[in-house]
DNA sequence: AAATCTAACAACCGCCTTACG
DNA sequence: ACGTAAGGCGGTTGTTAGATT
């Protein structure tokens, strides 16, 4: 079995299907974790051809990345992690995957989403507190997309953003101003990073498993959690 | 018990970056 | 140096399960 031989194969049935869109069955989780244990996880356009997967390279490796991997955590945020990414979104903004690495086995995706949803809930809450009949602070707590008009609770501080945005609304009350709140209000809980907190002293947060710039596993860690032969053997 | 709401999760899209010929 | 393809990232949307009314 050559890869040649693979993409030929594959070739031909991509010629007759379509690209498949939409949640992945347990069968496919299984070729594409048995096909990214066989070429690695980096081909993913290839990966995708040869496994006859009929998905993009792309949704191989977000599904790869974002559920099939094996060092991933699943389930609630610990209060540490909450912690962290409390911290760490202030000092870097919606720098997710940047993020992501210093929360081993937590993906950018899972801290996009907690992000989101807890942000929700703070503005919401503020919303609240700041008075029920405030017009004033009425365009409030974000951004109102240019687009929608609709309130974007991605839009937020951070003092390093990237291309992504880092910018703040003119007049509206900027994920900064809540920042600033938020970290008055927990002061007491959170021991704030410096402003100048470097990647070293973040990672006193990681624990040891993690590697140093990612929590991603060396080969041999890996083969513990690699398929068994025999369903290999059933793909080939 | 049914309807509605909310939180969490999964996946896609589009843009940007990078590697390679 | 340039063009292109693939990978990576952030934003957004869709789905679903559990909670609440």
């Amino acid at each position: 079995m050559n890869q040649q031989h693979f993409q030929e194969e594959s070739e031909k049935k991509m010629e007759q299907d379509e690209i498949r869109k939409g949640p992945w069955t347990e069968q496919e989780d299984l070729i594409l974790n048995n096909f990214v244990h066989l070429f690695g996880d980096r081909r993913w356009d290839f990966i995708a051809k040869v496994s006859g997967l009929n998905r993009t390279g792309k949704s191989c490796r977000l599904r790869w990345v974002n559920y099939l991997h094996p060092g991933l955590k699943r389930g609630k945020m610990t209060p540490q992690e909450e912690r962290l990414v409390l911290q760490l979104h202030a000092k870097w903004g919606n720098r997710w995957s940047r993020i992501a690495r210093k929360l081993p086995g937590r993906t950018d995706n899972q801290i996009k989403n907690y992000w989101r949803t807890h942000m929700r809930k703070q503005a919401q809450e503020k919303k609240k507190a700041m008075s029920p009949s405030s017009s004033s602070s009425s365009n409030s707590h974000s951004s109102p997309s240019p687009s929608t008009g609709k309130v974007s609770f991605y839009d937020t501080g951070g003092q390093d953003m990237g291309k992504s945005g880092g910018f703040e609304d003119e007049k509206g009350y900027s994920m900064d101003d809540i920042w600033k709140d938020i970290d008055m209000s927990e002061e007491n809980m959170i021991t704030p990073l410096s402003d100048n907190c470097s990647e070293e002293v973040c990672d006193i947060f990681c624990p040891p498993m993690a590697s140093p710039s990612l929590w991603k596993m060396g080969e041999e860690e890996s083969k513990m959690f690699l398929p068994s032969n025999q369903s290999i053997n059933l793909l080939l």
